[in-house]
DNA sequence: TAAACCATGTAACATGTTACATGATTTT
DNA sequence: AAAATCATGTAACATGTTACATGGTTTA
């Protein structure tokens, strides 16, 4: 029950079409809730139907028309009330934490490949936030109302810092094991599938 | 398209029932990701139908008896080849973050006290890896095999002490916050709900 | 033998993803 | 006026969540 909220928040920090969001969403508040644009349209609809949000009623209804909306104040209510109230920590999920189980099981494969690439995606991520954090906190720039969204920023940036030192520490960790190739202790039925031709990072 | 490959590592470490495998993801594999019991069942017929598990032929297949699976040859190598693929890394979702965003525009409420709730979650999940690190992995034991699954455990005990970090953080500069309520800068045309009676840590 | 628990499952729904459809506006 | 792009939307499906149903086994 996130993605309603996500775009109220969005709609009170400033009223937009639904294309308007689904960008917005590509940038600041889609780094830590994604969204497509068939998902907001659907909850845009939604919303206006529980008389949370209304379209600005500047133009045509027509099909390619462009129509706004705002946050009406039973809207507001709701988001302040899921603000405040306390929400369990919803487990991790993370594939590629996954897969180097598999890999423990099947084989490493070409796995180490993908590592790399994933450690410069979250290189070139942690870049973003960062030139994001010299144009928008500047060290002046310091007022009360900015520090919630500089905290957040900061989360975005730690985590990336994070995933870029762990993935080096689990490159550094592939090249002590042995041949890097099929490491498997269990029921033995198929051969390892494909193995070699790593794709270059 | 993880919980199939999720479903299949389980079993290639050790062919189980429904609920054992549901126990299973309650611990180790369910760190990184979890699933219910109905989605593992639902799971399990599709793996079954689709050729990559059959159930072992102990016994019989009545409704409230215990059926167990193993991987087939067509299992192994799928799970062989999804490992090996290149994924792309999916965009991190953060209830959290997403309130504390929400917060810097209809007032913070109570939220300071869910931090420190979550503080504390996220410090006990980060013992009990400890103590799992402590038991099976102990400095002696340090077989090549051993080393991907302790990889793994290593970044769950990591991301637990980032977050218990990070929540610190965020905690300290809730307290130099002005009157920590309400920074509004928005449409403004609801009262900000509650906001006094903080449910304490 | 009733209650509690074990084990598998159904049903309904909420959320997220992928592919495509359609009208309006801008560019060539 | 054809092509590209903007903007909103439909449809079908995959995945995840919540509530409940049913038969078997153990324990009080």
């Amino acid at each position: 029950m996130s993605l309603p909220h996500a775009i109220l928040t969005a709609l009170l920090e400033k009223p937009s079409s639904g294309l308007e969001l689904t960008r917005r969403f590509d940038r600041s508040i889609g780094y830590f809730w994604s969204a497509t644009h068939q998902q907001i349209y659907r909850e845009l609809g939604k919303l206006e139907a529980d008389g949370l949000i209304r379209a600005l009623p500047a133009e045509q209804p027509a099909r390619g028309q462009k129509k706004s909306y705002e946050v009406l104040p039973a809207g507001r209510a709701e988001l302040a009330r899921w603000t405040a109230a306390p929400q369990d920590p919803k487990p991790h999920r993370d594939p590629l934490l996954l897969r180097l189980r598999a890999a423990a099981v099947v084989g490493t494969g070409g796995i180490e490949a993908d590592l790399r690439r994933h450690r410069e995606l979250h290189a070139r991520q942690l870049a973003e936030y960062q030139e994001i954090e010299r144009r928008d906190f500047p060290p002046e720039r310091n007022a009360p109302e900015d520090r919630l969204r500089h905290l957040v920023l900061r989360a975005g940036i730690d985590l990336e810092t994070f995933w870029t030192r762990w993935l080096d520490h689990a490159l550094a960790e592939f090249e002590q094991l042995p041949g890097a190739e099929s490491a498997d202790a269990g029921s033995a039925d198929a051969p390892p599938a494909e193995s070699r031709h790593a794709e270059g990072a």
